[in-house]
DNA sequence: TTCACTTACCTTTTT
DNA sequence: GGTAAGTGAA
């Protein structure tokens, strides 16, 4: 017998109690619900393992995970533990999932041809050619734009609500256009239609339809996938959940494994109800609590705990942990947002070198807060990897390029004909249409009198042809269009076409990892991150979007750009479901950290129009902490950072001011507001009082500026 | 219809 | 200070 290398594992050793209840009893829908850090993933992790020991084929389980790299990591720990391969066992993300099974059944839902995926920005394409073919909003500027158009039209159908209902709950400044936008949904759907392309959410919604109505389908899928596992379930929407029952049933071997306080999913349409109502939705569920947190010591769990108290809607989790000890977290308050990069390489350095440099992450709302910090690593040459942010293969030479592949597999994709033929001159959106139109219907006469005109046009139709023919691989592919492209690529970007070109080459060497064109292509919208592992620096710092952190851990955590407008973000802070989220959003971002947490809250933001730097306020989350949560460290001046002064420095008071403190809003017309000083403007005239307590005041040389009242001092 | 120029308006978060 | 959309000449 090859027992080999086989390992036994003690799982009663691994996993705590109830833990050990989740994984080992895999009959039945089971709910794990439990806060951060208590050890969901690695449940998920002992039950694959669990499973394949007790001689479960490894294909009959599914995992659904909200990235596919978590779906990879979860395998490859599995096989660790396991100590051998885990073949077949399909793991990836719900859109991955049905991209998969939808291909093989295109026929029945409507795309006979096949289909085409679309990323954000073919999307928001097809919206702008859609609304310009109503004759929606021309020359009308306050119109909404191509991107809100498409956030409304995703969010109403992964809500499932109809628009007017949306914008009336969300975005009443918009309510206006609800007739308009629903005319624009309709006709964005007829267009994916015709022209054989589908967006993500398509995806969803097309697996359902063909899960409900193909019974052989569904049943073979059920006979199929008899263990089913779904990761961070309070992310998902009223369609996953759906899938998930039609996959598993009602008294399925399905396990569900979430946290509602984790829940930051909502803008595309994440509900956590989905997860609280679980239990009424499956049969005899087993619920299973964690309490302990294996991840962070008492002082960082001390502040997400607080974090959460402030939430409107409170948690009932009583977390505890074993590791009492710990350093409190720290809050930094660099004088900018520009000197808080430099103060951050120096902590970035410094904890490197206790925690090894992989085990340091900074976290932030969103991908463009990092670009000064990434400055200032480059110059000092420590490496990184990035997560989040700009999507490489949203690049336009990348899309570019993809597109010629796109119409080897598709030649009814409108949209990307307009992408390849838009470079040759005197070929605009119009003409490529007519081109592409004119292929297609395969007027050989009319075909030559376009080839004629442009001679590009000819090149690029015989390498299209001759590729489809051939059936050439994705990198194949590309060697043959790389070349092609190049000449427009310099033309395009005189300045800055290394660089592209370098990207380029990058997607050669994905390219080579797949031998199929439609899953190439597809892959490049479901795993847009791939081309960072690609080129990823072992052992290094990690920046990531809050978003991308989810599920991940590091011995130390620092969070940047904790100042008010930017965490919450300025559009959540008057709508009190995205308050909420933003919150959620903290806590995630804080219970990362295992051992060190560092906030950073600069106290200016260098504001482009203005030029100058303006006051900033830290976040009201760190504002309504108590704070013998935190250290708290300020930059001096001469650019050291020092413990807080506490009577030098303004109290971050989330209480109201006293009135009579401030100068009186009701008769501020006829009332003089007098003067007050500031830190860095100095003496400025009080001019108004604008919010519940925010001042307009004009300071000699430094122009009108609205200010908080806790950061001047009134005369 | 295309393209180069001008102007308005912001810059979440992701599959 | 960068993108998206409107303007007007060719
Ligand atoms: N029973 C246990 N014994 C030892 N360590 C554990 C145990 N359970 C969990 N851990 C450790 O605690 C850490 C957090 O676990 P895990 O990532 O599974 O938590 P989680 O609940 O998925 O967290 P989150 O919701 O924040 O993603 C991991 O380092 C894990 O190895």
């Amino acid at each position: 017998m090859p027992v080999g290398d086989k390992k036994m594992i003690d799982f009663k050793k691994e996993l705590n109690p109830a833990q050990y209840e989740a994984a080992t009893n895999p009959q039945g829908p089971v709910l794990v619900i439990a806060g951060a850090g208590s050890g969901k993933t690695r449940t998920i992790v002992y039950r694959l393992a669990w499973l394949v020991e007790q001689g479960i084929p490894p294909e009959s389980i599914l995992l659904m995970t909200f990235t596919r790299k978590a779906a990879q990591e979860m395998l490859t720990r599995t096989e660790q533990i396991l100590g051998r391969p885990l073949h077949g066992t399909n793991g990836g993300t719900f859109h991955s999932f049905a991209f998969s099974i939808l291909r093989q059944n295109s026929a029945e839902i409507g795309f006979p041809n096949g289909f085409t995926l679309m990323d954000r920005g073919d999307c928001e394409d097809v919206i702008r050619e859609v609304k310009s073919n109503f004759g929606f909003g021309q020359k009308d500027r306050s119109y909404p734009k191509k991107a809100t158009l498409l956030d409304m039209v995703t969010k109403s159908r992964n809500k499932e609500v109809s628009i007017d209902f949306l914008l009336n709950s969300e975005a009443f400044h918009l309510a206006c256009y609800g007739q308009e936008m629903e005319q624009i949904s309709d006709g964005y759907a007829i267009y994916k239609k015709q022209h054989g392309l589908m967006d993500y959410d398509d995806l969803l919604f097309y697996l359902e339809e063909l899960l409900s109505k193909d019974e052989f389908l569904r049943n073979s899928l059920r006979s199929r996938f008899q263990y089913i596992m779904v990761d961070e379930y309070q992310d998902t929407n009223l369609v996953q959940a759906r899938i998930v029952q039609h996959l598993a049933g009602k008294n399925g071997n399905i396990m569900a494994v979430g946290d509602d306080a984790q829940s930051i999913y909502s803008f595309r349409g994440a509900d956590v109800t989905n997860i609280l109502k679980f239990p009424e939705i499956f049969n005899d569920v087993k619920i299973v609590r964690l309490e302990q947190n294996y991840r962070s010591t008492q002082p960082i769990l001390d502040i997400t705990n607080a974090i959460l108290d402030g939430a409107a809607n409170k948690f009932d989790k009583k977390l505890f942990t074993e590791k009492t000890w710990g350093k409190k977290p720290q809050l930094m308050i660099p004088l900018s947002d520009f000197s808080q990069s430099t103060r951050i390489l120096d902590r970035i350095i410094e904890l490197q070198k206790r925690h090894g440099p992989e085990e340091v992450a900074v976290l932030f709302r969103a991908g463009y807060q990092s670009y000064g910090l990434e400055v200032a690593l480059k110059r000092l040459g420590v490496g990184y990897k990035k997560y989040g942010g700009l999507k490489f293969n949203e690049a336009a030479h990348i899309k570019d390029v993809l597109s010629f592949l796109r119409l080897v597999s598709n030649p009814a994709d409108i949209i990307a004909w307009q992408r390849c033929l838009g470079h040759i001159k005197g070929v605009g959106p119009k003409t490529a249409q007519k081109i592409a139109n004119t292929v297609i219907s395969g007027d050989i006469n009319a075909i030559n009198k376009y080839t004629q005109k442009y001679s590009l046009l000819k090149d690029i139709l015989a390498d299209i042809d001759g590729l489809r023919e051939k059936r050439s691989s994705p990198a194949t592919s590309l060697e043959v269009v790389i070349p092609l492209y190049t000449p427009i690529l310099v033309a395009t970007y005189p300045d800055d076409y290394p660089r592209r070109e370098a990207g380029l080459d990058q997607l050669l060497q994905i390219a080579n990892n797949y031998t199929d064109l439609d899953s190439f292509l597809a892959d490049m919208c479901l795993d847009p991150d791939q081309h960072r592992e690609e080129a990823a620096q072992e052992n290094v710092l990690t920046l990531s979007t809050i978003h991308s952190a989810k599920g991940l851990e590091w011995n130390a955590v620092i969070i940047i750009d904790l100042v008010e407008d930017r965490f919450p973000s300025r559009k959540s802070m008057h709508k009190p479901l995205e308050y909420e989220e933003e919150r959620r959003l903290l806590y995630v971002a804080c219970t990362r950290a295992k051992e060190e947490l560092i906030l950073s809250a600069p106290a200016s933001l260098y504001r482009k129009n203005s030029d100058f730097n303006e006051p900033a306020v830290p976040s009201p989350f760190i504002r309504e902490l108590d704070n013998y949560l935190f250290d708290e460290l300020h930059e001096s001046y001469s650019g050291g950072m020092n413990k807080q002064q506490i009577a030098a420095v303004p109290s971050f008071d989330t209480t109201p001011r006293n009135a009579d403190s401030t100068p009186n809003k009701k008769n501020s017309s006829a009332q003089k507001l007098g003067h007050c000083t500031h830190k860095i403007f100095g003496r400025g005239k009080i001019i108004d009082k604008v919010d519940p307590n925010k001042l307009k005041i004009n300071f000699p040389g430094f122009g009108v500026k609205v200010i908080v009242e806790d950061f001047v001092e009134l005369l």
